[in-house]
DNA sequence: GTCAACTACTTCTATATAGAAGTAGTTGAC
DNA sequence: GTCAACTACTTCTATATAGAAGTAGTTGAC
């Protein structure tokens, strides 16, 4: 859908071509986050175009979450806001209901594997790599997660010091690989804990736990990651926001 | 937020004050779902703005779902695809996972009762209906809800023939009482059935289930609706789209 | 040194205008 | 009757322009 190298269509409307050109100047890391953009009258002087249909095009950018603008000081690359929005994306709340905080990672194990079937085929190669975390809040385990990511498109994942992965991945996806998981869905269920992930979480294998598997969207539409997690179910809380 | 009924705050710009106003007249019944807006030509001389300003006032409308564009043929009223969109309100899957379809549902009873302490500070007031439901996916009973609306805001709720609610609410908030569900905010959790629950979920007192809180917000941030649904845990499925 | 005024920017609102692109019903040749 | 052409609309793209509103650093009076 959205070009990320050349392939500009021409026969879309200016506007969008210059989106299009944007978005692929902002992809190659010519901005960094926190950066301005050209000003509309120089970016309307250099592509011939009128500020109006300048100003379309980084509309939609500020729409797709890309650009941010303040009047009178500019338009700027977004830093992705991981501690904000990331929220959203883990959203299971503390014990007791109260503000949710970013719990703890601590790496399990990685490895390169071949997909399981399914895995595979959301991601659509079977050469993935394996990521086992457990996510803590206050010292108490509280996810045993099993992430899978194309071995491709993050090639070397492997070889990242643990010390230099936070307690979130997603700002590792974009930082050192340059992707940004745009959306995701969580599907929810119950279940049963099976051994390893009772052992993570600290209790009894066959005890009832939530599963939430998860597979997030580059914003190209293409899946990203597909995860499983699982939790005590006596302490899950899950928020979700519709609209 | 979004003015309901005149007060068009004069110091907005001009493409916003319209969007209000346009806004009121759609709230108040002139136009039918379906129905085609002015044109832009006609709405910029009613108006005395440009058609860029009327155009700016309609997108926002579209944007927050309430109108539809069709190039050529007109601006219209959309009519709330409940159908489409309440999926989204509504989002237990079928027990295989497969495609989710709207559940059958069947009153067991309305009462105007004086809201629990938690629920009259979400809703506002008090003086509440509360509704008790079975929704059921062929023929079984899936979910057993609570649901809590204000009085005042639902007048007459309780004297609509059961005939007439569908097995959704929002059309019903909607076309009797003009109150749009915007979006919704889900809480879930594991717990316990209690005795009620478990009778009409055809389970045990006590049976592991998956309890979804709901608050239901209309397009001005006033909470519309709080609800509390049960179902089975074995068969509980819930998706969640995060963006 | 303080800080108000100024300056040179920036984005934002609004207008008027021209024509492209698309729709839906009517007209009219056959 | 069929259906292509036409007509009178509609929304959509793009431009040029003017000035308001806001920012951030510099100048200069005190």
């Amino acid at each position: 859908m959205a070009p990320t190298r050349s392939s500009i269509d021409a026969r879309l409307p200016a506007y969008l071509q210059l989106r299009d050109r944007l978005a692929a100047r902002i992809a190659s890391g010519e901005w960094g986050p926190g950066d301005a953009l050209p000003s509309e009258n120089v970016l309307s002087r250099e592509h011939q175009l009128s500020v109006g249909t300048v100003r379309r095009a980084t509309q939609q950018l500020v729409d797709e979450g890309l650009l941010e603008r303040r009047q009178g000081a500019g338009t700027f690359l977004r830093k992705p806001a991981f501690d904000a929005t990331l929220f959203r994306f883990f959203q299971m709340l503390s014990e007791d209901g109260s503000a949710p905080s970013i719990p703890q990672s601590s790496l399990v194990s990685r490895a390169l594997v071949t997909a399981p079937a399914a895995v595979g085929e959301v991601l659509g190669t079977d050469r993935v790599l394996r990521i086992d975390r457990v996510r803590s809040l206050a010292d108490r385990p509280i996810l045993a997660e099993e992430i899978y990511v194309s071995a491709d498109r993050f090639a070397g994942f492997e070889s990242i010091p643990e010390s230099a992965l936070g307690p979130l991945l997603y700002p590792v996806y974009f930082d050192r690989f340059g992707i940004l998981v745009a959306r995701a869905v969580d599907d929810l269920r119950f279940g049963h804990a099976p051994e390893a992930s009772a052992q993570l979480l600290g209790i009894a294998s066959g005890d009832p736990v939530a599963v939430i598997e998860r597979t997030a969207f580059a914003p190209d539409g293409t899946a990203v990651e597909w995860r499983v997690a699982r939790g005590d179910a006596k302490r899950f809380r899950y928020r979700s926001h519709i609209s």
